[in-house]
DNA sequence: TTACTACATGGTGTTCACTCAAAGTCAATA
DNA sequence: TATTGACTTTGAGTGAACACCATGTAGTAA
C-alpha cells in the first residue's frame, strides 16, 4: 500500500505518517526500489494501533518508547507491559475525571431545561 | 481571596489564573483599590467551574464564548444552553474513543500475563 | 527609612504534536 | 520528450495553552 491509501483508509494526513515514522512512533515502513513506502500488514497494524493510543491522548514519547522496546525483542516484556499498566492507569483516571465533567454537563444542561419548562407553564 | 489563595485552593498557578482572566475564561475578578485581585463567592465558583471543564479538555476558545454569552444576560440561554449540549456530545464521543482504548489496553496487559503464566507453568 | 514580600503588567519562551515549504527524484502518461 | 503528479528528505513554521522573566508598585515590619 501506499502512503496516500494507507492516509485514506485510517484518516490520518500523509505528514502525520512520515512524522510518525520519522520519530520512531512507527517501525520503518519497508521500501520500493524507488524509495517510495509500501506498507505491509505489518506497517499498517502499528498504524492503526498508534492511531487509537494517540486518540485517546497517550503521549507521542511513551509510545515511541513502547516501539523501541517492541523492537529489542522478548527481553523487553516486562518493560512493555509495565509501560501499558501505567499508561492506562493514567487513562482509567483521565476517564474518570472527563465522567464527572460529562455528569456536569448533563445536570446543567437539565437545569437549562427546567427553566425552559418553568417559563412555559408561567 | 487572594490570587495565591485561589492558586493554592484549585491547583493553578497564578499564571494560569491571570491568564484565565485575560483571555476571558473567567468574568473579571474584582480587584482592591492598589490594584491587587480580591476573588469572591461568584470568581472562585469561575474558577473551580473552568478548571474542571479545562480537566475534561474542553477547548478553551468554547469556555470564552460560553462565558462571553453568559455575561450577555438572560437572552442567550438558548444559545447557552446548545453550547453546552454540542460539547457534551463531544464529550461522550471522546469518552466512548478513550474506553475502547482502555479496553485495549487492558486485553492488551492480559496477553501478557497470560504470556507470562505459560512461561511459568512450562 | 530601609527591607521585604506579594502582587501587577507586558512581553518572551517552552512544549507538544503536528504541518508546511522547498527542492529534488521517479514513474507513468500525452 | 516533456510534463504531470506522487513521492522523497530536511528543516522550518504553527497553534494551543500555558510558563517564565523583567520591571515596577503597594503594603507591612523593623
Amino acid at each position: 500500500m501506499t502512503i496516500s491509501e494507507v492516509s485514506e483508509k485510517y484518516g490520518m494526513t500523509q505528514d502525520t505518517l512520515r512524522y510518525y515514522e520519522r520519530v520512531g512512533l512507527i517501525p520503518s515502513v519497508p521500501r520500493k526500489p524507488s524509495g517510495v513506502r509500501d506498507y505491509d500488514e505489518h506497517s499498517c497494524g502499528w498504524v492503526e494501533f498508534i492511531r487509537c493510543m494517540r486518540s485517546a491522548g497517550l503521549p507521542v514519547e511513551t509510545l515511541i518508547e513502547y516501539v523501541r522496546l517492541w523492537q529489542e525483542g522478548s527481553k523487553t516484556k516486562a518493560a512493555r507491559k509495565h509501560l501499558l499498566i501505567e499508561e492506562k492507569k493514567r487513562l482509567d483516571k483521565r476517564i474518570a475525571e472527563m465522567q464527572a465533567t460529562q455528569a456536569r454537563l448533563a445536570s446543567k444542561i437539565a437545569h437549562y431545561d427546567n427553566m425552559n419548562r418553568v417559563a412555559e407553564t408561567l
